[in-house]
RNA sequence: CGGGGUGUAGCGCAGAUGGCAGCGCACCGCGUUUGGGACGCGGGGGUCGGCGGUUCAAGUCCGCCCACCCCGACCA
């Protein structure tokens, strides 16, 4: 049936991308302006993003705690650069029990502030540095436009928040936080990214400065993925957060923060999907697998079934397993339904292969008929799990093959306009933040980072012509 | 905030000139089906976004309001 068909990634891919998200059932749209529900199959999806990540915090000594909802409109206002950049999208609560707030609570849109607060009462002293504590929560940011998963008015996310001795100290976690990112996003998610620094224009507001991972989407935009930002002494000298050194002499701290949100599922989506639907990584798909049983009659039923619970049970020990005992659903519908899910590796059970002892298998990264082989039940463990490492690591391949291909070094500033609207372009720039405006007003492309592997020398900006020392990455964003 | 669009069953839509609120999908029941989106028969489901007005009569005409989506300026 042609309405079951989801609308072409290349001619919509908005379009697309609303309706991926919507029939997946990863999320639907809540009664609430720019609010969504994280349905379960999304949710599930976030925890395995969020467990994979708190692996990676834990290892590297981070603990995580719990901060309030709300927050004192006047802790905003304490650093200056930060309460500019983010009054314009601020929740405020003005009623609480019937009763007008003597002062306005901010509904959270990040914690820097209550995080300085509450780290001034519990810093005296060198001894109790680093303290490096993460959070697991949601945040509200009152934005004009949204989008499921990408910008929302609440989304989920982690944030780390962090006090050092040292500036170098600071430097080093945001770096090594920034790399967990990216380890994350290339290793789990099979997504490339490209590290690097954000200009001042576009860092976070009350930042010294801000990282990036940046990623390329199926239709070329870029995606900020996730940040890290050195706080310098920012809000340790906003909010007082000072200890005594070993000369029994006062100290501002040094802090960073670092989040990633639940729009990394948007980037999951855009990055692998195709025109059949979501198509997930291995090691964050909520189901790696997904048994579909075939059978005609009564017996045919019993005896498919008991191979597939046998060999469910078997692939249970070692994947996250799904078996579809839906009743009146064609197998043709199911196999369907799950490629729209994207479920990385499908096998397919009926009276042939229970009489063969075979399985019929197909991977989502090849999808209808072609991505189809028949094996043998013996040894279907190996087999799956070399399948899932090999559709993993194509995954990263092909999209890092389109990043390539679509990731240009114009020669002029004509050619730059042009590949911009359509691509990547890594040139040199200035480092002046006129001329960055004006490619903005100009190409509508921003600079997405100052990459950390940089190509070493000099050139010409792209732009002005003047001496540069910097190659950046410009693109349009989302 | 500007531009555009849409509000009628869960979803997608039809309902010229006002006159019994419909179709497809989905859902429920029964039967036949089932290796790439099955079929037949039967069934349930509605304050037509809201308020007001015109009229014997409003989904339809008029006014006001609200909501949501898409495209732009701000943002993870």
């Amino acid at each position: 049936m042609a309405d079951q068909r989801l609308p072409s990634r290349s001619e919509n891919f908005a379009d697309w991308y609303n309706q991926v998200v919507l029939r997946a059932e990863l999320a639907d749209y809540a009664p609430v302006r720019g609010c969504m529900v994280i349905r379960p199959y999304g949710w599930a999806l976030w925890e395995n993003i969020r467990d994979t990540l708190d692996r990676r915090f834990k290892a590297t000594g981070h603990v995580n705690a719990a901060f309030p909802l709300f927050i004192p409109m006047s802790f905003l206002e304490r650093e200056q650069e930060h309460v500019e950049g983010f009054s314009p999208e601020l929740a405020v609560v003005t009623i609480g029990g019937g009763q007008e707030l003597e002062e306005p609570l901010v509904v959270r849109p990040t914690s820097e502030t209550i995080i300085g607060h509450m780290y001034a009462k519990w810093i005296k002293s060198y001894r109790d540095l680093p303290v490096l504590i993460n959070l697991w929560n949601s945040v509200v940011r009152w934005e004009m436009r949204t989008k499921l998963f990408l910008r929302t008015t609440e989304f989920y996310w982690q944030e780390g928040h962090t006090a050092h001795a040292t500036a170098e100290e600071a430097e080093a976690e945001t770096l090594q936080m920034l790399d967990i990112y990216a380890d994350f996003a290339e290793r789990e998610a099979a997504v490339p990214v490209i590290r690097g620094r954000k200009s001042q224009s576009e860092k976070f507001a009350g930042a010294v400065h801000s990282y990036t991972i940046e990623a390329m989407m199926g239709d070329r935009r870029a995606l900020q993925s996730g940040t890290s930002h050195n706080l310098g002494q920012n809000f340790a000298k906003a909010f007082e957060i000072r200890y005594l050194d070993q000369n029994n002499e006062l100290q501002y701290c040094w802090t960073t923060s670092w989040g990633l949100s639940t729009r990394f599922i948007g980037a999951i989506i855009m990055v692998h999907g195709d025109d059949q639907g979501l198509i997930l990584p291995p090691r964050l798909a909520p189901h790696q697998v997904v048994v579909v049983p075939i059978f005609r009659s009564e017996e045919e039923k019993s005896t498919v079934m008991e191979t597939v619970e046998r060999l469910a049970q078997q692939l249970g020990e070692r994947f996250r397993v799904y078996v579809d005992r839906r009743e009146g659903l064609t197998p043709g519908f199911k196999f369907n339904d799950w490629e729209m899910r994207g479920v990385p590796l499908r096998v397919e059970i009926g009276p042939k292969d229970v009489a063969k002892g075979s399985a019929a298998l197909a991977r989502r990264d090849q999808p209808g008929r072609a991505g189809k082989q028949f094996v043998d039940q013996a040894g279907l463990t190996e087999t799956v799990a070399s399948l899932l490492d090999e559709i993993q690591a194509s995954l990263y391949q092909r999209a890092l093959s389109f990043r390539q291909e679509h990731t240009h070094q114009p020669e002029d500033y004509e050619a730059f306009k042009d590949v911009v609207q359509n691509g990547w372009a890594e040139s040199w720039w200035c480092g002046d933040a006129e001329c960055e405006a004006a490619i903005k007003e100009e190409t509508k492309a921003t600079i997405r980072c100052i990459p950390l592997d940089q190509p070493g020398g000099s050139g010409k900006c792209i732009r002005c012509g003047n001496e540069a020392d910097e190659h950046a990455v410009f693109a349009r964003a989302y």
